[in-house]
DNA sequence: ATGAAAGCGCTAACAG
DNA sequence: CTGTTAGCGCTTTCAT
């Protein structure tokens, strides 16, 4: 039904060019005469026309399309984050693609190398590891990357990451405040990660500097970020503490999901004195009867940050600063 | 650095063809001989080769991508769901491109077309009204379409869906049990989604089936699933009743949310004696002290059923059956 | 066993 | 005011 622009133009007997200028309303009326111009629109009113990106990408070198890599969409934080970026990116007329890549160094390599394959204008990077940074950095066939949430130290770079050291002071002191000489667990996992280091070491900060010091002993990592992991490990610490903890930190969402599962099937119920701590926030956890904290990242600037670094960069705009540091909010429950 | 399939022969003094069959592994001894196959591959080893997939598609009419649009992602059944989809695209060598419309007609008609502009091989789309879907058939462009989680009834046309009104009516049948003469209150949002009413017509059935009555007056719909809906909806019911509900059943997660974050504010907690039923399941729905029942979804299955449904539409294979309804489980905390 | 050439639909430069 | 044409990088058919 819908026609290109040479089918177009041969049934109003006149060239692509004028069909172009008419599509484009560059009819400028010194351009095309109105005669012309009223055949034309008649033409593709009648049959209609639709572009062809593909054509029209081949020929620009460009594809109007930008790739998004985040480790899961069923983390809130990071669907938050896509949903904001695809928005902007949509306004500004760039069609936005996102991948899994489950915090896998294989499968980040892969979809990235597909995303590049795909000729994507531009790329949005959560990555998993300092090596696969610079890999990238190295294999990015001079496309503009912004990297997200993730600070691994490279120079260089353009990166948009949650404050989170400072996030995590505020939470220590706030924590430190409930405690009364209890003692507070940390529970963490992929400890590799930048965000996670400095999530600890906020804490620890926050905590002295509100007159508790965190014991070496009081810090644990699951294997991973995952619920099932958390509940493991959870269920070791109750067995050496002989009970639940005072008071327990977790590092994210799905480990203090299986912390709570554990404690559950163990003491037929969430321990409701136990105070949280949270990074990541989420609605339910202001349910729980327990004092809750939880630092909230706002992954909406994040987004929009991370488009607008990403722009200039395809624009060649010398940037005199690509690194951006958002800072969260304690939530108190 | 890397280099097009021309500037690859032209290094190596060969023609495409040769090199065209190198790098599809058609070197197949008898066509191409030794010695121009290890030179044209000595030329790709140290300059490096890789498709241009928007020349490819072009030439081929096959884009290779698939489009999804769904209403939101940072709904957990949405993100699950497009998870799920990903990866099985990815494997079937289709890279998908994921959408939001937050159930906006007219932000799923654009969306939708950018999609066909982009010239995606099909698509899978959540579609929020009988007559965007018939819109959607109407300019498919030919397209193969398969709609997921919403069956309007339309005929003829391929649809995944979950089985509301069964999960429903296990869902109703369990609760009865549980009301013991008290009263349930159905909240509802987007009634006009065949889902939502599946579902509460599933309750009611399960409901009388255990001998509970479900009268009109204990129906209640907020305006559009949110959580600051269900809030407002709760408050003017929490008036009416003078307390909270004996049970409360919900249509969606974020209004179940807007209902406890009422509660918890006027009653100061959670009442823990308030028997909760919930469309959509959360891990965190686990840790309320309340007895709570979720109906779960197969977003896995869904994602499946619908990929091998599209799948069969590319292939222009003839479908006995395009219509596909996934049974959900009922949990119970 | 290897090469030449057409053409996918678009854009842009140039020619009337 | 309007038309012609080259070429983006690939696949495919037909020659040699």
């Amino acid at each position: 039904m819908a026609k290109s622009i040479d089918e177009i133009a041969k049934l109003a007997g006149v060239s692509v060019t004028s069909v172009r200028l008419v599509i484009n309303g560059q009819d400028k009326k010194y351009r095309i005469s109105e005669k012309t111009r009223a055949r034309i629109q008649s033409i593709i009113d009648e049959y209609g026309y639709f572009i062809n990106q593909t054509a029209r990408s081949l020929k620009l070198q460009k594809t109007q399309t930008l790739g998004l890599v985040v480790p899961r969409l069923t983390n809130p934080f990071f669907s938050q984050l896509t949903e904001a970026l695809e928005i902007r990116c949509r306004e500004a007329g760039y069609q936005l693609i996102t991948v899994c890549s489950r915090d896998e160094a294989e499968l980040e390599k892969q979809v990235v190398e597909n995303l590049i394959y795909r000729s994507v204008d531009g790329l949005f990077v959560t990555s998993s590891y300092k090596e696969r940074q610079s890999d990238l950095l190295a294999n990015s066939h001079g496309k503009p990357v912004v990297f997200l949430d993730r600070d691994f130290g490279t120079p260089d770079i353009a990166v948009v990451s949650t404050n989170n050291l400072d996030g995590a002071k505020s939470l220590g002191r706030k924590m430190a405040e409930q405690l009364e000489g209890r003692q507070l667990i940390f529970m963490g996992a992929d400890e590799w990660l930048p965000t996670i280091k400095d999530r600890l070491e906020g804490l620890k900060v926050g905590l002295s500097e509100a007159g508790y010091q965190l014991p070496d002993g009081n810090v644990h990592f699951a294997e991973r970020i995952s619920r099932s992991h958390g509940y493991q490990k959870m269920s070791e610490l109750y067995q050496s503490l002989g009970g639940p903890p005072d008071a327990l930190v977790t590092s994210a969402l799905p480990v203090l999901e299986g912390c709570l599962e554990y404690l559950k099937t163990a003491s037929g119920e969430i321990p409701g004195d136990m105070v949280i701590g949270s990074f990541d926030d989420h609605a339910m956890l202001g349910f729980l009867p327990n004092k809750v904290f939880a630092v909230r990242q706002n992954a909406h600037e994040l987004a929009l940050e991370a488009y607008r670094i990403l722009e200039a960069k395809m624009r060649k705009e010398d940037l005199e600063q690509q690194q951006r540091v958002i800072m969260p909010e304690l939530i108190i429950y």
